[in-house]
DNA sequence: ATGAACCCTGACACTGACGTCAGAGGCAAG
DNA sequence: CTTGCCTCTGACGTCAGTGTCAGGGTTCAT
């Protein structure tokens, strides 16, 4: 075995997901794997940040399908990708922006809210209160 | 009928969600109706806004669940509503402002890429890009 | 009073990223 | 060889908000 291999269980733990989820990224094609001769997967060192990549995609809102399509700007950004691939990375950092900003928002409006609430419990109560 | 009392068509197109999701919050208990006698929905003006203040803590990531627990602050704010409530809306707060700033790292890290992929393209083409 | 447009309940379908289980095989250590 | 832990495929379950359909009643203008 070579030192800079690892299975699955290992790749999970080291890159924070279930065995299942990598799976599952295997399955819509968005995480590569040598196989043994007896059908285990093997990975590489890179695939750990690789993982970690895609779960900031996750939680950026992409969905597989979106992230499959900007992949080739981050597997490869050296390299000339398509038009589209670049237009919807471009196109989703457009869409996290507006999403950040009505999030915002919204924080803004719970603040106003929390405010509202504890001034009031002050004068009622006289006592201090937390958050 | 008043001439400030709607029907769930009418609340639906203008807080701008389907009837179903009217019918759903319902049945979370997190918007009340009177019933006209053969058992249809009425509502007021305020309900309005108060399906709208709803769909932002949706897009906030708060649970039908959690609405529920922090819906007294918003509805009757000059009540001294109970500390649950009260600390489940500081939690909820704290977590979107740790949310937000989550995506804004991961936003950051969209425009690395982005610059890096544009850079390379304009080297190899000498052709403006978008974005 | 009749037709169009609305509303009711109940229930099943869907999506998407997983959890979980079953039944089977792989692999290093004792 | 066997024990124990890892892995495999395949398939069904979950959650939460919503779509959608069926089969029926309501409202209102003409």
């Amino acid at each position: 075995m070579q030192a800079t291999t690892m299975r699955i269980g290992e790749l999970a733990e080291r890159a924070g997901v279930s065995v299942r989820s990598l799976r599952y990224y295997e399955e819509q094609g968005l995480l590569a794997s040598t196989r043994s001769p007896s059908g285990q997967r093997h990975y590489v060192e890179s695939d750990v940040g690789h993982v970690m990549f895609l779960q900031r995609m996750y939680a950026a809102g992409l969905s597989s399908r979106t992230i499959l399509e900007v992949m080739p700007c981050a597997t490869a950004p050296s390299e000339a990708n398509s038009d589209a691939a670049f237009e919807r990375l471009v196109l989703e950092r457009d869409r996290l922006s507006a999403h950040i900003d009505e999030l915002t928002r919204t924080r803004e409006a719970l603040d106003r809210l929390i405010v509202l609430n504890r001034d009031h419990r002050e004068r009622t109560f006289g006592a201090s209160v937390p958050g």
